[in-house]
RNA sequence: GGUUGUGUAGCUCAAUUGGAUAGAGCAUCUGACUACGAAUCAGAAGGUUUAAGGUUCGACUCCUUACACGACCA
């Protein structure tokens, strides 16, 4: 301690700063990467993507997605065993109606013959049934029928629900069409996943869970805490829950997404036994993950307690709300086709790459405009609602994921040119008693490192690391235009500086590799 | 109608969970590249934190009511 003052009733101790220089030695004496200690829950599983399979991806999904992945590699860090897995929503009304589009209107066309990604496919397919769809509702209306008996009347609709009731009865046509289509999806997702670099432990499909599901709502009936209606359904009735009664099985035995969702929690707990299960939903479904957990806990399933529903706000447009059937969607892969494209044309702009081969350049525009998307969809608070501005995303300055991103670069530069002039980046530094005031905010921000993953994975919130980041590279900046390294004349302060920015460019690293990031070395 | 979330600078977001003069970016204006990378830095301007009460040494944060927007359940 050097010295103290008062204001305003706050007692302000100075640290001295041959304790700050202390302090990142003992950084030092770990890797950026290492563990930081956080005693939450040691074995968790993080339920993300979990797509249904009638349309590729879109925007929404994307924040999805990026959560799903950093919040798993934030508990990771902190020491716990995470294991990340995709429910997928393989069966169901929705893609019974791209298959029936596919039947009447798709002449055996493939992805191969298309052209298309099979989940554009699939998607291709799913708004043409919805377009000859609304025709024939129109049809009906115009022929007098009620709005409401028309949606039931329409042909296409009805063959949709015979589909649906074809493929619960095992009919073998159906099922070999679903194979195929669904098979095509896969592969399409398969390559978005790739390509956004978020990747899965394991895959649960509905169509291999909601049979369980049916198990355990017969249990629940069984034991009596669900009933059965007049009409054969099955409810719940969580009044005393402040819910309501939720219906947990159609009356004519078909099931409805929470039936298959209990099967899941069971097959989830027994094949990883988890202290915690994250699943990572849109705020929308809050209603419906309070009924899960209540359900669970009606049947005394000893996991019921460890759910917990990470909710996230929906993306809006400049324009409003996206709506699918408007056309206002923003499709996953478009989107990051696009903030390539621009990551690419302003690193030409700038022209700094050269000596990068092709595929490496590739990969760095690949890096930027990916690490700008994610860092532009991690950086607001995942339970707040969040506007998506197409020209802010694509921006490389400012408070983006390019500006980090670049801060690394420019470090790896001082570390090429350091090594260069044999400048060690450990060296005794026991001669330098005060450090420059952005020599000492240097240090001060490479402590919190610990502090803000622990907060981070205390409230899954990819948010906190993102603001970190930015605030580690925004306070290097003030240091390199402060001082200078090369310049500086005495030894053990050129070493101690370029110490600094080595911790701090691998500091950089490890943050940006938390929200799935990646680093460039020049760019 | 019921439940619930949000409301901070023109815009997009922060605020160490109740602490000091509410901070960043974008946009606007000014300055800094023949010193290590200007995708940067320094500065100016921009705020009655939706409103009104309350709790206390202290409130963007907690409580009550109202308003606005959204979501869900009927």
């Amino acid at each position: 301690m050097s010295g103290f003052n008062v204001v305003k009733g706050f007692l302000n101790l100075e640290i001295a700063d041959s304790e700050w220089l202390a302090v990142f030695e003992q950084l030092r004496a770990q890797p950026a990467t290492a563990p930081v200690a956080a005693g939450g829950p040691r074995r968790v599983v993080v339920e993300y993507s979990s797509p249904n399979t009638n349309k590729p991806l879109h925007l929404g999904h994307l924040r999805n997605n990026f959560l799903g992945y950093s919040v798993a590699e934030i508990l990771k860090a902190t020491g716990a065993t995470v294991s990340k897995v995709n429910l997928v929503n393989d069966r169901g009304i929705h893609i019974c109606k791209s298959m029936i589009a596919y039947q009447r209107f798709g002449h055996g066309e493939t992805p191969a013959s298309a052209g298309l990604k099979g989940d554009h496919l699939a998607g291709k397919y799913y708004v043409l049934f919805e377009k000859h769809y609304r025709e024939e509702i129109k049809q009906l209306e115009a022929e007098g029928v009620a709005a409401d008996i028309a949606k039931k009347q329409a042909p296409l609709m009805a063959e949709a629900q015979q589909m649906l009731q074809a493929w619960e009865a095992g009919d073998p046509a159906v099922k070999a069409l679903w194979s195929q289509m669904n098979g095509w999806v896969y592969e399409g997702f398969d390559e978005t996943y790739k390509n956004i670099g978020v990747d899965f432990d394991k895959f649960y499909y509905e169509s291999g869970t909601y049979l369980l599901g049916k198990e355990r709502v017969a249990e629940g009936l069984a034991t009596g805490v669900f009933f059965k209606k007049e009409n054969g359904s099955v409810w719940v009735d969580l009044q005393a829950e402040g819910l309501d009664e939720k219906l947990l099985l159609r009356a004519d035995g078909t099931s409805v997404y929470i039936t298959q969702d209990l099967g899941t929690a069971e097959l989830k707990y027994q094949d990883f036994g988890y202290d915690s299960s994250i699943y990572v939903i849109a705020d929308e479904q809050n209603y419906h993950m309070q009924v899960l957990q209540a359900a669970l806990k009606k049947l005394g399933k000893p996991y019921a307690e460890a759910i917990h529903h990470l909710s996230y706000g929906m993306v809006d447009l400049p324009s409003g709300k996206m709506k699918s059937r408007e056309g206002t969607v923003v499709d996953a892969d478009e989107l990051v086709r696009d903030v390539v494209a621009a990551a690419k044309a302003a690193t030409l702009e700038k022209g700094k790459t050269e000596g990068l081969s092709e595929a490496e350049l590739e990969e760095l525009y690949h890096m930027l405009g990916l690490g700008a998307l994610k860092y532009f969809l991690l950086k607001v608070d995942p339970k707040k609602r969040m506007l998506f501005n197409p020209e802010e995303s694509v921006s490389l300055e400012g408070h983006t994921g390019p500006f980090i991103q670049y801060s690394h670069a420019r470090i790896a530069a001082i570390r090429r040119k350091a090594a260069e002039l044999g400048i060690a980046e450990t060296a005794d530094w026991s001669s330098i008693t005060q450090l420059e005031a952005t020599e000492r905010e240097l240090v001060q921000e490479l402590a919190r490192y610990p502090a803000v993953v622990g907060e981070a994975a205390r409230n899954l919130s990819p948010a906190v690391v993102a603001q970190y980041a930015y605030d580690l590279a925004k306070a290097y900046n003030r240091f390199y235009a402060e001082v200078s390294i090369f310049q500086e004349t005495d030894a053990a302060r050129r070493s101690l500086r370029v110490a600094l920015s080595a911790r701090v460019g691998e500091q950089i690293k490890a943050s940006l590799g938390l929200l799935g990031m990646q680093v460039p070395e020049r760019m």
